[in-house]
DNA sequence: TCCTTAATGAGAACGATTATCACTTAGGAC
DNA sequence: GTCCTAAGTGATAATCGTTCTCATTAAGGA
């Protein structure tokens, strides 16, 4: 394993143990380069490093969101979405509905939505924003594979 | 039934029928006044009108989101969060996390966001935010029973 | 190399939500 | 007001994403 592999595993898991499997799944997470519910991410990892337990997988997608490694970036069919986060600054997500892309947004709005929740009467402790749009290839017309 | 009341039934269920299931669910809703869970809204449509079941409170929810009457404003030991929405323009929610008071805040954002968005390479079609703080009760340390 | 304990895989359990089905009822047509 | 039909209802089973349990394995510090 390269350092840089191993950076990564840190920035992934933090101060958890890395073990195989872990190292699968993080490898996993970072190419399929798109949102991707815990279904989509066994899948994938299945095929790096076969036998994989579909209960390690959450378990490793929890640790990975206590590092912020990944975050939450919606649902789709009743299922939590997924996506790596580049870098640690506070940001968004801007997600394809269409290919499912996910792009992230640095954060600008603080300063404005903390002036908007104090005229409300609130003291703004975080705030959550997904945009969703149709990504420049989707809006094209191009099919995922001709990428 | 007052008209008011009847005016009400129909911005929560729009063309679909009212039964006094829907609208002791309505009501209760309406009542509540903060972030419900369908558990939530179950137990309190119950004293208004006991031997609704826990389904057709799930399906009014379903009619009640399909109007816009209400709206989901987030999740809490995964189960979704509701909220009633005043008004039809399009607005966020500050939901206060002490109490679970929800404030309706008018959406001043999308031109700005669908700028950031373009200069991503997207086309924004929605966008959700949810500000989550302390409202000035629970700022001033009152309990939810003291308001 | 040893030892402690976190991580693992398999499968059971959990729990929110949805589907099914026989019965009831809202509300339009007359 | 009465009829009729399809939508709504309550009870309960089914579904399915997620979490828990437990015996076993292995990471990684001493």
């Amino acid at each position: 394993m390269i350092p840089s592999a191993e950076r990564d595993m840190h920035r992934a898991y933090g101060t958890h143990r890395v073990s195989n499997a872990r190292r699968a799944i993080a490898e996993a997470s970072a190419r399929i380069g798109c949102a991707f519910t815990v279904e989509d991410l066994h899948r994938s990892v299945t095929r790096i490093l076969p036998g994989v337990g579909l209960a390690t997988v959450y378990r490793a997608v929890a640790a990975m969101l206590g590092t912020g490694y990944i975050a939450c970036v919606g649902t789709r069919c009743g299922k939590a979405l997924y996506a790596v986060c580049e870098g640690g600054a506070h940001h968004h997500h801007l997600v394809c509905t269409s290919c499912g892309a996910v792009t992230p947004l640095p954060c600008s709005l603080e300063a404005q939505l903390a002036t908007s929740a104090r005229r409300a009467g609130y003291t703004l402790t975080s705030h959550e924003v997904t945009l969703y749009g149709t990504c420049n290839a989707c809006s094209r017309g191009a099919s995922p594979l001709e990428r």
